[in-house]
DNA sequence: CGGCTTGAGTTTCGATTCGCTACTCATATG
DNA sequence: CATATGAGTAGCGAATCGAAACTCAAGCCG
């Protein structure tokens, strides 16, 4: 029914282009700053204090202070004082953050396919089979392998009959 | 066969975080700024020329073309007068510019499932079967869906073997 | 041809944001 | 107590952004 034909490597129509609503304009709102995604990385890679995070990136501390309360004010990191010692301060990814993994997953893939061809170390291995990762990429349902040419964009809801 | 046990969610010694290495900062290098994702997503549009990105982007006509052109400088678009109107540009996604599509499937993804919850719209669909893609996800070399606590970091010294 | 329009930028300039350093402030530690 | 440490904030010059006007070559129109 409201299934119109756009392929996806045609321009589509002015119209159609005005109603796109997309994920990804409050994605980048979240996390599209120049450090986000390193600390992101950092997070995933286990740090989880300021000193730390300043120390390993190199960010300037009020830049690095205003990215974290940015994060935790979108509920990707948790911020919390430690027990032990309440001058630390925790930052945790929470779930929201962790599921973050696939897209700087695919990113690093992507830099380490076609940047400067440096090979990433340490890899990501699953636990259990103590293999690397696969490749992250776009799949159909049955589980093929897709590229932007096997896709194309289709409506899933009542449209509007306009035009 | 170095392997250090370095568990992702427990925090790696700073020897360690030294020796990171990662395609991440390439990545940023070359995508990570304001208006690039969105750009990209102009082009994965469909979108092939300056006046119809800034048109729907609403982004400032400098801004647009220093990314356009940076963009190009990366080899993730292809700039080329048109044949029939030489005033016309057309910008192109190169073969590592649509490499990019898992990024921003997964970033768009993430978006509507996290973000402001606004369903995405249109929907990509395979053009076999027409049923949405998939989620895009981190997964075990035979296929099964993996979190962040099922990695853990290794060391790899060229091992041709596994990958 | 000569005037008008269009596509793709470039320039200008004020407003933000970045990043470095120094400073604060509450909490440990000796 | 004196000192150190963790997590920020304050100040300020440098870089970047953004809106609007301007340039310039190419098409169009009579």
């Amino acid at each position: 029914m409201s299934d119109r034909p756009v392929p996806a490597d045609a321009p589509l129509p002015p119209s159609v282009i005005a109603e796109l609503s997309c994920g990804l304009p409050s994605a980048i709102e979240a996390i599209g700053e120049r450090w986000s995604f390193l600390i992101l990385r950092a997070a995933f890679n286990g740090m989880r204090h300021f000193e730390e995070m300043q120390g390993h990136l190199g960010i300037a501390r009020n830049i690095l202070a205003d990215r974290l309360s940015r994060l935790t004010g979108h509920g990707i990191l948790e911020r919390r004082p430690c027990d032990d010692d309440r001058r630390r301060i925790e930052y945790r990814l929470t779930d929201k953050g962790e599921a973050l993994l696939p897209v700087l997953i695919a990113l690093r893939q992507w830099g380490e396919r076609w940047g400067t061809g440096v090979p990433s170390n340490p890899v990501l291995i699953d636990r259990r089979d103590e293999r690397p990762v696969q490749e992250v990429r776009v799949r159909a349902a049955d589980g093929r392998d897709l590229t932007w040419k096997d896709l194309r964009w289709s409506w899933r809801e009542a449209d509007p009959a306009t035009e």
